[in-house]
DNA sequence: TATTTTTTAGAATAACGATTCTTTAAAATA
DNA sequence: TATTTTAAAGAATCGTTATTCTAAAAAATA
């Protein structure tokens, strides 16, 4: 009984979250993400609550992404050094796409325009972190049980240090055009896998 | 003649950028500076020209005493290594002060802030990080010269990976104040010097 | 068809913040 | 002391934005 909802509600959240993404929280106005995902005020209120609600909303999203390429792309075949090579390779292509403006990654951009003044964005970014270094554990663990692992350091340490290579690219990737630069940095990283 | 000003323009500016550095461009205004900075609106706008000409200067300012701290720190005696770690460590003491709730680094918090939005702002951020890779460098080829660097690296590849660190550590200390996270990944990034 | 629920359109509200302006007081100098 | 410049107080303007509300149209179901 009732109309049914016409928008696709996944979309439109889909939509938000590019847009939060490439302006931040504080330069995306609710209207602009309505007139974005063409819904209306009101319904956008009706179904996400407050911009705040929607921009966590959006945040769980990107997170969810995030932490499933993550995962494919660390069980793919091959030495750990050429798949995270191949990983940061990507990243770096992402990162200089011409039509995504420079908008670096969306964990990375709320840490620093949000973080630390909002507990709820602060406890989600902090916990996709954390993610990020289970997973390059796990990524680590595996391969030195297959002897595959030169690293002198323990697998705790290198896996925060690929995660925080990773947040550095991100800032770098902000200013910067030149692919050499980015790739260098990672190359050197790399080295120590 | 006439009579002279009365607040000292340079401390003025000091306090606006702390503020701005803690709580981010859109997150203060200019009624919080000139409260902070005990100075009344008309001679902030009269002083300093309208919000973004000042958080400019204040810009300007950070990027001085950041460039005049790296040399100074850089120009310490030890081996490159002792140096850089030593570098590193006060940078995470810094970081993780209670009194500076985890405000970071201007620099990188304004590149994901403002950047690419803002040319006047990129080309700042993107000369700081040019800066900072230049005087790594430096430092490196002297290390170089006196024949205790081990890396098989091109001193660029480092310099440029330094940076990258640094700007990771930054986005990392946002949501942690897990003096070990940040201990671990530095350890592993030096231990390439 | 009558009822229900959801969409829109768009007005209305209610801050907040940047910026300007006017006036008055204060200090410096000629 | 007269003049000049600046500071401070505070009102006023103007634009933006979050949020709410009302009314009307649209679709679903009983």
């Amino acid at each position: 009984m009732g109309r049914q909802r016409t928008f696709d509600e996944d979309h439109v959240l889909e939509q938000a979250m590019q847009l939060f993404w490439t302006k931040g929280f504080e330069h995306t106005s609710i209207q602009d993400v309505c007139e974005y995902a063409g819904v209306h005020r009101g319904s956008m209120y009706h179904t996400f609550g407050d911009k705040h609600e929607l921009f966590l909303a959006c945040l769980d999203r990107f997170r969810h992404t995030l932490r499933d390429r993550l995962f494919v792309q660390l069980e793919e075949p091959g030495d750990p050094r050429e798949v995270l090579t191949r990983f940061f390779d990507t990243l770096i292509d992402r990162m200089l796409d011409e039509n995504k403006q420079r908008r670096g990654c969306l964990i990375a951009n709320t840490a620093m325009e949000l973080a630390p003044l909002e507990p709820c964005v602060e406890v989600r970014v902090a916990a996709n972190l954390l993610d990020m270094e289970h997973m390059f554990h796990a990524f680590l663990v595996r391969a030195q049980r297959e002897g595959k692992l030169k690293s002198k350091h323990s697998l705790r340490e290198m896996a925060r240090f690929l995660v925080t290579t990773k947040q550095g690219l991100h800032v770098m990737a902000k200013t910067t055009t030149d692919r050499k630069m980015l790739e260098d940095a990672c190359k050197v990283a790399l080295s120590l896998v």
